[in-house]
RNA sequence: GGCGACGUACCCAAGUGGUUAAGGGGGAGGUCUGCAAAACCUCUAUUCACCGGUUCGAAUCCGGUCGUCGCCUCCA
């Protein structure tokens, strides 16, 4: 059992090696509270979780970090637009993100460290870079990273700075630096512009600084893993290694990851391009949360993911395959012998989960080996071959499987006692051979989001509520 | 122009040198069933963008062609 990671630095995968035995040290880049965060950003950050997730089941002790950025220079503008004040923007956001973030069973990270809380480490980081010369101040009060003298820049996007083409997208600066390709790590003050007083002069932070600062704040100044999507390599990143390892001497992360996009109508999703969807307008069409969720992580994270109704409409029939062999377990109830190939079906798919999974995070082989397992625990459950205590086995297992994948039903919600009722009513119905009051209460039931299905053992329910609209 | 990812069935997607090319969705037929649903069974790619080459053997390796997407200082 060795986890293989695809590292962007060497461009290869590579077994990981956590720096601690047993402790694994992850930053993942969190949103821009500037708007609720749509579902390309969503998939960035399920990618994580699922990586967060898998070591997590493989025994590791994780600590994650995800920033939330707070500062920047489009929530001054819609701060400004909407005549609100910056916090009050701010904190709108951030709860509608934590909010998207649980509903799509997103672990928590240990640590959201907001960019305004942590500005004097930023500027603790300014300071040196500023001492030790790689990096300087403008007449404005702006600070700027010297990439002349940093000449591993370019090696995580494998672009060399020599080429890079100005006047196309790196403009002339309007801060005045020395070199067109340098960057900020302090903005100087503005008029209407938030600004902090510091040991670097006021300002406020450059985007590329927080994160480097906020990293190495909770998770020392080498740490095992920093994700984000492929459009943040560059140069986002490429700029964390240069000032970081700038201003510590040492390595910054050892193993960088990041996840192609989603795309929308075979162009990446972007807000810039206007063809995003947020998860509110995908409930709004239908679809749970989970399927949602499964949708996103259901392909290898490194190929692009084209989104939509196709793949929303799959990822809710494979959700909803996996509530109906739970519930089928739950329900499950037989006097027959323990089946002695059990423990050997859960072992082989635990393997090959694993097996997968190991493989730089190769879900799809994965899903294969659970719905294999589905399939054969169906089989059993239609012969009658289980005990009741393999049904519950087989169930516990799926669920601990679940502790990666994050899409089951926890079979943990109370059921509402009005519910409990319409299901006694309706199966005192089916005994009276009732049907016309037991179709009734099916349909009211299916109205409440309980799907009923009727078995040798009698009627079986499931939540829909979490998979698609009732 | 530079760099990178990729092209497998109706859709999504594994497989990266050797038995029948995973799995999910969809479709067709069947079993079970008061009806429904679910589930199960059978079928749904002699073929992997295209053209050459290497090899006993290629979806997999090499060369070329075509096509798609991304990055090249707002970006997950």
């Amino acid at each position: 059992m060795t986890l293989r990671l695809t590292n962007t630095l060497t461009g290869r995968q590579e077994t990981f090696v956590p720096l601690e035995p047993g402790r694994v040290r992850m930053y993942s880049c969190g949103p821009t509270v500037y708007a609720p965060a749509h579902v390309g950003n969503f998939r960035s950050f399920l990618f994580a979780d699922l990586l967060r997730r898998y070591l997590g089941w493989l025994g590791l002790e994780v600590t994650w970090v995800m920033n939330i950025t707070d500062v920047d220079d489009k929530i001054i503008r819609d701060a400004r637009r909407d005549g609100v004040p910056i916090a009050e923007l701010t904190a709108r956001y951030t709860a509608a993100f934590l909010e998207d973030a649980e509903r799509l069973r997103m672990t928590r990270p240990d640590v959201m460290p907001r960019a305004t809380e942590h500005i004097p480490d930023m500027v603790a980081l300014i300071e040196t870079l500023l001492a030790t010369g790689h990096a300087y101040r403008t007449d404005d009060g702006s600070v700027f990273f010297r990439l002349a003298s940093w000449p591993s820049y370019g090696q995580l996007a494998r672009l060399d700075p020599t080429q890079q083409r100005v006047g196309e997208r790196v403009e002339a600066d309007d801060y005045g630096k020395d070199d067109v390709r340098d960057f900020v790590v302090w903005k100087g003050p503005k008029d209407g512009e938030p600004s902090w007083e510091t040991a670097v002069g006021p300002g406020r932070p450059g985007w590329h600084i927080e994160c480097s600062a906020m990293s190495m704040r909770y998770l020392g100044t080498t740490f095992d893993i920093h994700t984000g999507g492929v459009d943040l390599i560059f140069p986002h990143h490429e700029d964390e290694i240069a000032q970081s390892e700038a201003a510590t001497g040492r390595q910054f992360v050892r193993t960088w990851m990041h996840c192609a996009h989603l795309q929308m109508g075979g162009q990446k999703m972007a807000k810039r391009t206007g063809n995003i969807e947020r998860p509110a307008d995908v409930y709004a069409r239908g679809y749970g949360p989970r399927a949602l969720r499964y949708a996103l992580i259901g392909a290898h994270y490194r190929a692009p993911l084209e989104f939509g109704d196709d793949s929303l409409r799959s990822a809710t029939a494979a959700v909803d395959r996996l509530d109906n062999v739970l519930a089928a377990l739950d329900a499950y109830r037989s006097d027959a012998p323990s089946d002695t190939t059990m423990p050997t079906a859960l072992a082989e798919t635990r393997e090959r989960f694993t097996e997968a999974l190991d493989d730089d995070l190769n879900i799809a082989p994965a899903l294969a080996a659970v719905f294999d397992l589905v399939r054969e625990m169906n089989r059993r459950l239609d012969a009658g071959s289980l005990s009741t205590e393999d049904a519950g086995s087989a169930a516990a297992f799926l669920r601990d499987l679940d502790r990666v994948l994050g899409v089951m039903d926890q079979g943990d919600e109370a059921l509402d006692p009005d519910l409990a009722s319409m299901l006694e009513e309706r199966a005192a119905a089916r005994a009276a051979r009732d049907w016309a009051t037991s179709d009734r209460l099916r349909d009211a039931l299916a109205d409440r989001g309980i799907a009923i299905e009727d078995t040798k053992m009698g009627q079986r329910w499931r939540r829909l509520a979490e998979v698609r609209r009732a």
